[in-house]
DNA sequence: TAGGCCATCTGGTCCT
DNA sequence: AGGACCAGATGGCCTA
């Protein structure tokens, strides 16, 4: 159990582990109402970023020197290097199962594999790739290569959703300038005619108020992802590229702690060990269908 | 192209 | 009063 205390640990995102600022094009244009010029930085997407609406920070960036907004010309430059933070011939880019051949040395099929994981399962030997945080050469978390060495996960470069990190945010008007904290500023119709997301004004909140609390909504919402990320790595899937929602995480994860639980009391689940690993396979099988990884 | 999933913004509510 | 938490709204990306 120690494992697994050990590799669920996440940390908070910070500042300075972000990603890369938009430019102020991001938003400056969209406040301008040129959605077709506003690249999306979206963190799930490794190809080039498509053009984006309507972004309503855009009213916290006017194109003003010395905004918030005015000085983050890296995100362009940044975002292809984390595009290529995991290239499809990395060992993190790499599918799991490639490392986890079944016991016939056949990979094509994951549900085979795990199918041939499941009936090891009852002998309480766990395959690594279908516990992957259980399952380790001495390295809380480390993953076998092809060759058989155990190695530490590059979790940054992991195509995942959950991986995602978040922005730096210092862009979101903690630089505000005075004139624009201190105005309760709010939209007027015109200034938002073309928008599709109008939004009213903040209440008895000064927009820098409400910049703050954005951002710190937005930290904890990065919190709460990187706690799915971690819960997803200490649950069994079929391999490490897998694709796995927050609810499909969640789905494998109590049926795997049912699992867990028979182990130590079968009468707690009113299953037989066997029966539990039964249904902890086939809810990966079934969320694992749902959508994979690429 | 529709639906799923997600990030973000926003206002309301509760808590300290 | 201010922050945490929550849910609704919105829009982008991805996949079938």
């Amino acid at each position: 159990m120690s494992v697994l205390t050990s590799t669920c640990e996440y940390s908070v995102p910070s500042p300075e582990d972000s990603l890369p600022s938009p430019t102020r094009e991001d938003y400056g244009r969209d406040f301008d109402h040129s959605p077709q010029d506003t690249p999306r930085k979206n963190k799930r997407k490794l190809s080039e970023p498509k053009k984006r609406t309507d972004f309503s920070i855009k009213r916290f960036c006017p194109d003003s020197p010395g905004s918030a907004c005015s000085d983050s010309v890296k995100s362009d430059e940044s975002l292809s290097d984390r595009s290529q933070e995991n290239p499809p011939d990395s060992p993190v880019g790499k599918s799991a199962s490639d490392d986890c051949s079944s016991p016939n040395g056949s990979n094509k099929d994951d549900a085979h594999v795990l199918h041939q994981n499941a009936l090891i399962y009852p002998g309480f030997r766990t395959p690594h790739c279908f516990i992957p945080n259980f399952y380790y050469n001495g390295i809380p978390g480390s993953f076998p290569g092809s060759d058989g060495v155990h190695r530490m996960p590059e979790l940054s470069g992991i195509n995942s959703t959950n991986s995602q990190r978040p922005r730096d945010l210092s862009q979101y008007g903690h630089d505000l300038s005075e004139k624009e904290s201190n105005s309760q500023e709010s939209l007027s119709p015109d200034s938002v005619k073309d928008g599709k997301r109008p939004r009213k004004n903040y209440k008895n909140m000064t927009r820098e108020r409400r910049v703050e609390a954005n951002a710190r909504e937005r930290s904890r919402v990065h919190t709460i992802s990187a706690a799915f990320d971690s819960l997803r790595r200490a649950v069994p899937s079929y391999s490490y590229n897998q694709k796995l929602s927050k609810l499909a995480i969640l789905r494998i994860a109590c049926s795997y702690i049912n699992a867990l639980t028979c182990l130590t009391d079968d009468e707690k689940t009113g299953l037989s060990f066997a029966e539990c690993v039964d249904n902890c396979t086939r809810t990966i099988q079934t969320e694992g269908k749902a959508r994979r990884r690429h």
